[in-house]
DNA sequence: TGTACATCAGTGAACGCGCGTTCACTGATGTAC
DNA sequence: TGTACATCAGTGAACGCGCGTTCACTGATGTAC
């Protein structure tokens, strides 16, 4: 999973123009959240931005590539907040269940950041949710390793494969409660809940292999 | 969370209108699929179902109405088969961990429907995902309701809330499995690390609240 | 400081293309007697 | 069975609109001396 490939534009010389070039990203952005793919026209994005469309094509060759570089300036500021959250705490001295309940934390906040563009930007590209896919996975990939560096405490027989699919399915909890317009869960609620579905699937007993309880044949084609 | 609201079509009165209709849906999904978004034209769909603008247009009020139609009827589709899925077996002989693992086992079956299109669909008609969301909700209250049968099982506080939120972790782990590129899963190993992650967070005992461990001040705007 | 020049930045009318949509027309199917 | 007529279905050229994009032009900024 890597960044988006870098979008090329010609960048601004004049603090005038770069000035301009931030103020057609916000209006793209803001257009983005408001009116969805379709309010997304070039023309548009300009009148809001108070420019037009010649300076546009000064700075970008064309839509394709706005789109390209939106998706790669919502990609890096999310992620380096992202790094600079995890940074911000010394995660070595603690346990795995704190790690467990920092890491469902940082994963809830992260929900709030403006990482959600990334889905309409794919939508818009024809890439359909992969870069914000992708930025997900790299979301996880960091706690992943530090909810491992407390691997002794995993009674999983597979502490990888645990971490990985337990982290998936917090995600999985913290999507949906954020998706629901109605309720919502307070937060404390939703970090207690996330960490005891993730420390008991990771430590608990519950797992021991079941055979041939139930034989389902495949309804779906 | 109810179905789309029904797309009003003028209904085919001839066996031939009818069969165009329905190489109108074919051709609308093939190219949803195979183009996205941006491929889905009236004329591209006419040329790709061996029809006219024309005829189109005296069953179509327009292109928005299509959209509808077409999340209408994948939406009734995918319920369809739910529906029958679940009425297949008797679910009242089996125990918590039967149940548990019989419905990890249609979420994954589902996920192989049509429902897909219901995301693109409701992406192309500026809903960004809703009935898609609201055909899984729809799935999810299914298996609550066949969960709880067993809820003298649970041993979580609010089993309610833990069966809620844990259908939506397995939901989570899925999702991503089916949209993992490389290193899937087989389906016996999903199945069983989700159901290890559901029986354990509904009855295991790691649940017991932990307080003040850690203290994360929020990073993200 | 002033002048000359080059480069950067900004403007918006205009263009062409493809889209959704309309419509006049032809052909197929059903119905009445 | 045959004929007359109404309705249904299908066709594709044509239209208008809004989109992305171009371009000739004006103004602002930086630089050399």
């Amino acid at each position: 999973m890597t960044a988006p490939k870098t979008a090329r534009i010609r960048p601004p010389k004049q603090s005038r123009s770069k000035r301009t070039l931030e103020r057609i990203v916000e209006a793209s952005l803001e257009l983005l959240a408001t009116e969805g793919l379709a309010g997304l026209t070039v023309h548009r994005v300009v009148a809001r931005a108070d420019s037009s469309v010649g300076s546009f094509y000064a700075r970008f060759d064309g839509k394709d590539e706005l789109l390209d570089y939106l998706g790669e300036r919502v990609w890096t500021e999310a992620l380096e907040r992202w790094e600079t959250a995890l940074q911000t705490r010394d995660w070595s001295a603690l346990d795995l269940a704190d790690v467990v309940e920092g890491a469902v934390g940082l994963l809830i906040d992260a929900q709030r950041s403006r990482s959600a563009y990334l889905k309409a930007l794919d939508w818009a590209s024809g890439r359909q949710g992969d870069a914000y896919e992708a930025f997900r996975n790299e979301l996880l990939q960091g706690l992943r390793q530090l909810i491992l560096q407390n691997r002794g405490d995993i009674a999983h027989d597979d502490p990888e494969l645990a971490v990985r699919l337990g982290l998936r399915g917090v995600l999985g909890v913290v999507d949906s409660e954020f998706r629901a317009t109605q309720d919502r869960l307070p937060r404390d609620v939703l970090i207690e809940e996330c960490r005891s579905m993730l420390m008991s699937y990771l430590t608990g007993d519950a797992g021991e292999g079941r055979t041939g309880g139930v034989d389902f044949f495949e309804v779906w084609g």
